[in-house]
DNA sequence: CTGAAAGCGCTAACAT
DNA sequence: ATGTTAGCGCTTTCAG
């Protein structure tokens, strides 16, 4: 049957708690023993029982990780490298997908205590943080959310959505745009998506653009959402004498803007400018090639999965930090 | 601390085996019993101990997949539909990303089997199969390659390439093209890519095509290979007096090679067409919309999970069961 | 129907 | 430096 830390003992001579000293490494063992002890791991084809050790030491070396949305390319790339990263450290990790559901969110916190994972990683939580905190114990960053204040094991890693969308302004207003669409995403829910719209019109504001200057209009982040705002935005449309720039809240939704402005034959950049948020893997081969901001998932990524392995193995802890990375426009040719 | 059965126990007034009783409902408690234990779990906020469990039942609840990339939307849709049937069925998914490295997927396995899972779905595998079975002992279900032979516990869900890429060829004789191109995937690594090729050029020569009628060019699937093989595609191309019609093997390289076709301002379908494979998310949204094939990824990972949970509750055996989905052609607006 | 107790495989005092 | 052993939290015979 399987073998066992004990097989491994008696086939090489040796007590358990030398066979368990040299597979944790933690207490010298003569090369001798050593030696004796990888042979008959070797020979048995021994493979340690995670659960035992973990029932033993109430570490499981298991990361559990929450997505939106494991489809959408900016979190599955996040997934990738925590994966990547977790993995050369020696943890798992545990996936779960909440389909943007609060409820099935606090579900998946509810399977990952059970599962006594050693740390969490939440992209864009949707739930009640207060919640989300009251539930956890264990280190906990959250990822491409606003910071919030808290005395608990918490890390924040962020990118800043509102500076970003300053940038486009900025870039807008320099360009010598005069008119301006923005087409958000949804700002109840998603508080990146305020922080876009307010940085751009903040931004705006101090360039001494008018309100009336800009159409703005909500949809949800999606394709269709952005190909629908769009062809309401184009009925009264005309990109004399000056063309206007729309500003979209994601690249999906600029790719679906896009689309619209195709199909009604007006020309981008010419009949009118497009900038996206986010840059996702797709947004080169748009065409015109989107210009956009990047939203640095890769690296927010990075900085969440190693600050919590450093808290999991009490190198340090989470309270109080929080990262806030830049958001950098890219200019390609769609505006 | 952490509470343990022998608390709820304790409050309840009733011994442990009498709480596990009613936590795994294998045994019959009276009603009178069970509401005192269910209330102190209430109250004293329990939560069953999985590794504990799993040290004793050998039973984990969870279960490894791996994929090579999780960015690819191919593979992303197969996960997201995976984690949701198993979390309702009680399981958790430990993701493995090999990055299409079959090293780093040996070494997945290995985790995976240190980690005790129940079971595992490999999609799109590139390791050796014979090498993977010699490892797993647990039901394995293999998605998105070709099954082989073999007496093991071992399930495959396949997608008929051959039979999609023939619907290709057929739909392209009755209307009448009488020139092809193949841009096809990388036919040694993922025989994927051989079978479509396989699929296209057998059906094309059985409805008399000669061979040099098609003019066919090896990438590696991605945008960037689609791109640059149209490219050189396109140095001598004609469309006068016929439009030829270009069968690419990916949707992602149809992609790429519908840039190149644009950038030389080769109209689609009118001067070229172009036929895509795998119906991912972004198909429908491409300029023209990409006629392709669907390569169904939520059949074949429904089905895939649905088998292996099966197996991992000795419902049934996986041995020789080999499900092949059909993959079948949807015309929009690229040919 | 319920409780006592053994033991899953491992680690970490503690003893030698 | 190595061995002995208790016990992590749970399930599951086996008695009662």
């Amino acid at each position: 049957m399987t073998v066992t830390i004990k097989d491994i003992a008696k086939s090489a001579g040796v007590s358990t708690a030398t066979v368990s000293n040299v597979l944790t490494q933690k207490k010298y063992v003569s090369s001798e023993l050593e030696q004796r002890v990888y042979r008959a791991i070797e020979e048995l084809g021994y493979r340690p029982n995670l659960y035992a050790r973990s029932l033993k030491t109430n570490r499981s070396y298991t990361i559990g990780v929450h997505v939106p949305d494991i489809v959408n390319p900016f979190f599955s790339t996040s997934v990738k490298t925590i994966q990547k990263e977790a993995n050369e450290r020696g943890y798992q990790i545990m996936l779960y997908d909440s389909d943007s559901e609060a409820k099935t969110e606090e579900q998946n916190v509810n399977s990952m205590l059970s599962a006594h994972v050693d740390g969490i990683i939440s992209i864009a939580p949707r739930m009640e943080l207060s919640r989300l905190f009251e539930m956890v114990e264990v280190p906990l960053v959250i990822m491409d959310r606003p910071p919030v204040e808290t005395d608990r094991n918490v890390a924040f890693i962020y990118a800043d959505n509102y500076r970003g969308a300053a940038s486009v302004a900025d870039y807008l207003v320099e360009k010598g745009y005069e008119r301006f669409i923005c087409l958000a995403g949804p700002v109840g829910l998603v508080s990146n998506a305020q922080s876009r719209v307010n940085g751009f019109m903040d931004t705006l504001a101090r360039h001494g653009v008018s309100p009336a200057q800009c159409d703005i209009r909500h949809g949800d982040f999606t394709f269709e959402s952005g190909y629908e705002l769009m062809k309401q935005v184009l009925e009264g449309y005309d990109p004399a004498p000056k063309p206007a720039a729309a500003f979209v809240g994601s690249d999906f939704m600029a790719w679906g803007a896009m689309e619209a402005l195709k199909e009604k034959k007006v020309k981008i950049p010419r009949d009118m400018g497009v900038i996206g948020y986010d840059n996702i893997y797709y947004s080169s081969f748009l065409y015109p090639p989107l210009t956009t901001v990047e939203n640095p998932s890769r690296d927010m990524a990075l900085n969440a999965i190693r600050l919590l392995l450093d808290a999991v193995e009490d190198l340090r802890s989470l309270a109080g930090i929080s990262v806030t990375l830049r958001s950098t426009l890219i200019v390609r040719k769609s505006c």
